[in-house]
DNA sequence: GTCTATACTTCGATAGAC
DNA sequence: GTCTATCGAAGTATAGAC
């Protein structure tokens, strides 16, 4: 098997330029990295880069979008998560939200979360990708997963958006502290910190509801 | 009464330089605001910055060390918490955190919460800073008093520290979600808006532990 | 599509007169 | 302690030869 350096060199110029740019950004930041940096990295001139890329944005915006539309196709399929609930509250939130992470936790995409983290704020595009994408959207999918569970009396009746941040939350709190406070310690990876730690943080949820 | 820019003109150059940079840096970020600017808004010319920091990076150090004086001398007294504690949990914490969050959230101090949050990943001392002050030290408080709690059983026997992340990392979510994503936003201000929540989040957790 | 060369800007910081 | 003047470094981006 041939070794990353060789195989990312009869890759497309585009292709390298975004994904050394990626791993850049990932661990310095966007401004932090500069185009001659890219261009060094990848080896070629940075004139070069503007041959594929408008400007040093342009690389960013590409990012992102990829990121979306690898967000958009890891959904669960409908009836595959009515499926599991009718399993149990238990079952559902353990095999569900590793299907789930596991889906969304490739290595690339390991990169653009850490990405999106420490750059939310800088970039406005970033900021609104975050807010829509990564807290609107998937609180409003679990309180309708906790309004489903209180439909089937799986669960006491609460408010379901309540409910839905109090489970939600903690994870966005484990997200934050792995990306942006401990990235530079040694955890295998965000996965294997976060299903242990949600785990506890379910069973200490579902005590509290289920009936 | 006179007005913010007559009582800043009549202060020392220094302190103009700390106000004006820490406005800035706590709107645009660090990176973003030139030594310039900060020159041109307190006005001198920005070599008579450097009579009074070394440079960019002491102005920020000073910020710091404020920040950290003013979070250090705003504990309550060992004997107010347990008084607080003797009148039952729901007094503790409805109470509790409101005097805590109230000295904590002077508006000179909401503008460095606003810069730490939004540098907390670009500037090492502040990363630093936010993992042992605002994360640490507090998740040991909470589980301190939870484990008090329990010895004067108020709540049901749980991993003191589980309660504390439970408890705890809604606020950071809270904290997060006012100052990075929703900071442009019309909010009164992060206190009126965390009570309210942080109420709602307690008496679900009440609920689940108490007696 | 890559190269060389360079324009243009902005930045942090310093020297030295007053 | 403030000013004028300026330096050197680094950044983004473009023009034009090959």
């Amino acid at each position: 098997m041939e070794d990353q350096k060789s195989k990312d060199n009869i890759k497309p110029t585009k292709e390298r330029i975004f994904n050394v740019s990626l791993e850049l950004f990932s661990q310095k930041g966007f401004n932090a990295v500069s185009v001659r940096e890219i261009a060094r990295e990848v080896g070629i001139r940075e004139s070069s880069i503007y041959n594929h890329y408008k400007n040093k944005e342009a690389i960013l915006d590409a990012i992102i979008d990829y990121f979306k539309a690898e967000l958009t196709q890891s959904g669960l399929p409908e009836e595959e998560t009515t499926k599991l609930m009718d399993q149990g509250p238990e079952v559902y939130f353990q095999v569900g939200s590793r299907v789930y992470i596991e889906q969304i936790n490739t290595p690339q995409m390991e990169k653009i979360w850490r990405l999106v983290s420490i750059e939310t704020y800088h970039n406005q595009k970033i900021r609104e990708f975050f807010k829509k994408e990564l807290l609107e959207e998937p609180i409003t999918g679990w309180e309708n997963v906790f309004r489903m569970m209180m439909e089937k009396k799986m669960i006491k009746p609460f408010n379901p958006r309540t409910l839905a941040y109090e489970y939600f939350s903690f994870a966005l709190f484990l997200f934050f502290e792995y990306y942006v406070l401990k990235y530079d310690e040694d955890f295998d990876s965000f996965m294997d910190m976060a299903l242990e730690r949600m785990g506890k943080h379910t069973d200490f949820l579902l005590e509290a509801i289920k009936i």
